[in-house]
DNA sequence: GCCAACGTTGGC
DNA sequence: GCCAACGTTGGC
């Protein structure tokens, strides 16, 4: 069992947006940075718990709970001309970009921020917190999941 | 294979 | 809107 921390631009695809799916299931599509999709591809598996992270928005910070239901499997967001995802070296036969289905588990009772993270000691080492770090996809250890649910 | 130019991310 | 950090592209 692996936890993730994933960002999404709210004004893109928010918890709330999740929340309203059929069955609270989305697919995780338009990932385009390669490092994100090996996680996705090779170490996501079914079971696996995630934080919503609402990224480039007035308060960024992990706003609730979600579970992989669904394996790697093609992001055909890649294959269609009319998408802003589209990439027309992804090649149906042989596909770049992965995605995964993530069901809506829960919000958080609170948004925790950002800025609070990066305060706490424990979270030192965070790969969320590293500078520079751009990565929409980021693993989260058991320290770090239970220790952010306790701060709750 | 190098690396400059360019594009994107995302906090602020 | 700014800009630092970083990834990708493409000429050589």
């Amino acid at each position: 069992m692996n936890y993730w921390l994933m960002k999404s631009e709210p004004e893109a695809f928010s918890i709330e947006a999740l929340q309203a799916m059929p069955a609270q299931t989305e697919h995780w599509d338009g990932v385009r940075n390669y490092q994100a999709r090996n996680m996705m591809r090779d170490d996501m598996r079914v079971g696996d718990l995630v934080f919503f992270y609402h990224s480039n928005c007035p308060e960024p910070g992990i706003v609730g709970i979600m579970q992989v239901v669904r394996e790697g499997y093609p992001d055909f967001t890649a294959f269609d001309p009319q998408s802003k995802y589209f990439d027309p070296k992804s090649d149906p036969a042989k596909p770049r970009w992965i995605m995964v289905d993530i069901k809506f588990v829960r919000t958080l009772k609170r948004l925790i921020s950002l800025s609070e993270l990066k305060q706490y000691d424990e979270l030192q080492g965070m790969q969320l917190l590293r500078k520079g770090n751009r990565l929409s996809i980021t693993p989260v250890t058991e320290e770090q999941w239970e220790f952010i649910l306790s701060r709750e």
